[in-house]
DNA sequence: GATGAATGAGACTTCATTCAT
DNA sequence: GATGAATGAAGTCTCATTCAT
């Protein structure tokens, strides 16, 4: 399997810096072999061409905000708890790594459709989690159960990500995780039976 | 004026229509020079560059919501229902433009961090004014007096911001605008005292 | 129409000699340009791609040939004599232009298949003309009435197309016209009643 | 000697097999090592480059016209009879063969000049051949002594050469062998006392 | 002898902008 | 003011060959 020998992950790592250091338009792919430590042809034994390495990173960092959301579903209380979890999570990641942050929330934005089309398949299966955190608080009355959970959902995650995108563009000049409670307690007062 | 001779308004209206039919990396100034009725050049007694076009794309139909907000801010009579007009009349103007949707919701996103940069100041003075009538609430006790403005517009744009995009990206296969009294509910239960 | 402005002709003239002296595979577009005196980007204003302008050269300078060949057709008198000027118009337009005779023979053989289908495309106009003679030496019995005209053709465009390449191939080093009588008389030996 | 150990054929052959298939641009080095069944790195053992395997394909399969050719110069009576033995056994290898005969006929004339000319020098060896038996039946007067032996062996191999182009560009769909007869007769009318 | 992962040079084409008419 | 022909910079990807194992 290619994406568990090392430079698999070299070159993504790379490729993160590389985009959020000089922007989307301007990573060119012989800048991340050089930031990866490999030739350019390399690249291409890894990556079927550049954009399958823009969507394998999105697809490998949205791995870990998937992965830290199934924990929280396992292991929390109440639906309100996870949906909690979820959003401090969702600051916590970006938080600590700033040129993913950068990455995600304005330089992957400027790819084309197609690539843009393939980002968001990746992103669904982080949404879907979601919807079930607002299925199961609905079904036990923690969340309005009349609500529409399409809409829910679009304002959990609208909010959640214009929040993260104004700090990125603030240059991360404050703190995001702090922000987590008042964006908590804003959202559920919002869904909240 | 530049601004009030024919030529400029047929240039812009052209670059919307070339930019929702085709795409923001295809819309060549050449094609919009084409759909414009004009030459190559022309463009360029008119505009300082394909960059200068793109934002003045925007600053123009954003002047609408503008507008359209300011008179809803004078009229209003509480700020709930400034507020619920606001976000209607956003979904009303995209729900009536499909191709300034497109433009506005996916392809001006396209555009590099620097042509980004200019619109945010553009949006700003619509965010004021959502500002404005957030303080009017506030003051009022119609909203939270305790919340964090910032992250209440950031709330309120987010969502409508969503909700709008994913209805485009759907292909504006629902009605956007009768989806606005749950978005209203939904954001009025967050941040009303 | 591209083809009768100036410039069309020039990077024509410029694509002969570029690929003569360099060879098919380093005969780049950057020296097509220069050796033309126009931009690279003016190339594709008269040109679809690369492989258009190869074509191109191909259908312009086959046009000399079919041209020269219709005349013969025209005037000559018996269908022995217009094979012989046939064979010796096509040594004498190759002898005057080493180049063409060097692009022909040898560069232009190095393309790819898709490239080569083209241009075999553009060579049965002239082979058609050939049949047209033999068809009528046939009718007036001055060639054998029961040839298989398709290996007729053959015959004789092979022998030309060998003696003129062996000639390329030799560097030019002898004169081509002079083989005319030789050639036309093996070649009509082998035809004739 | 490299040439006696099995790997030596198992590559050449899988060599003319990807040739044929993928046509002359696309026959890479690693497919030619993946057809024979050895890693990559094992075809510099048996090749000093790719252009050596190139003209090792023609050396080996030219041996067999060679051959061939000395045996019928061996065993023919008549020096007609050689020389239509020739053209019928040229035609019968390329027959039996359908690969081979792509690969000599079409995709090895894609080759640069380079490779071309170490081609024309295996070639010549089997021309070298023909022109014996010219030679001998001018002094035998069966073809005609006045005669330019260089332009009666390009006539020879220009005609036999064309044809089986021909032949291979129709798809091999009719019976190559079966043209010999009439091949031979044009042949020998046009160069016979 | 055999392997195959790694290398890195090299070129076509697009398109925003200019400027002579 | 209007035109549109001409410009020229800039980047992805392939593939023959090497060499450590």
């Amino acid at each position: 399997m290619k994406k568990d020998k090392p430079k698999y992950r070299q070159i993504i790592d790379a490729a993160v810096i590389v985009i959020a250091e000089n922007g989307y338009h301007h990573a060119q792919v012989s800048k991340i072999a050089k930031q990866a430590g490999v030739a350019d042809g390399t690249i291409y034994l890894y990556f079927k061409n550049k954009e399958d390495i823009l969507i394998s990173v999105f697809k490998e960092k949205m791995a870990v905000f998937v992965g830290n959301l199934q924990d929280i579903i396992r292991d929390g209380t109440s639906s309100s708890e996870k949906l909690k979890a979820m959003i401090e999570n969702h600051f916590q990641v970006l938080a600590n790594d700033h040129h993913l942050a950068t990455v995600t929330q304005l330089e992957l934005r400027q790819s084309n459709k197609e690539v843009r089309l393939k980002i968001n398949m990746i992103l669904r299966e982080y949404l879907i989690l979601l919807d079930d955190i607002l299925i199961e608080g609905m079904e036990t009355k923690e969340f309005n159960p009349e609500m529409d959970i399409r809409l829910a959902r679009q304002l959990i995650f609208g909010t959640v990500d214009e929040v993260t995108t104004s700090w990125v563009m603030n240059d991360h000049k404050y703190d995001l995780v702090e922000l987590a409670p008042k964006v908590q307690h804003l959202i559920l007062s919002g869904i909240k039976a």
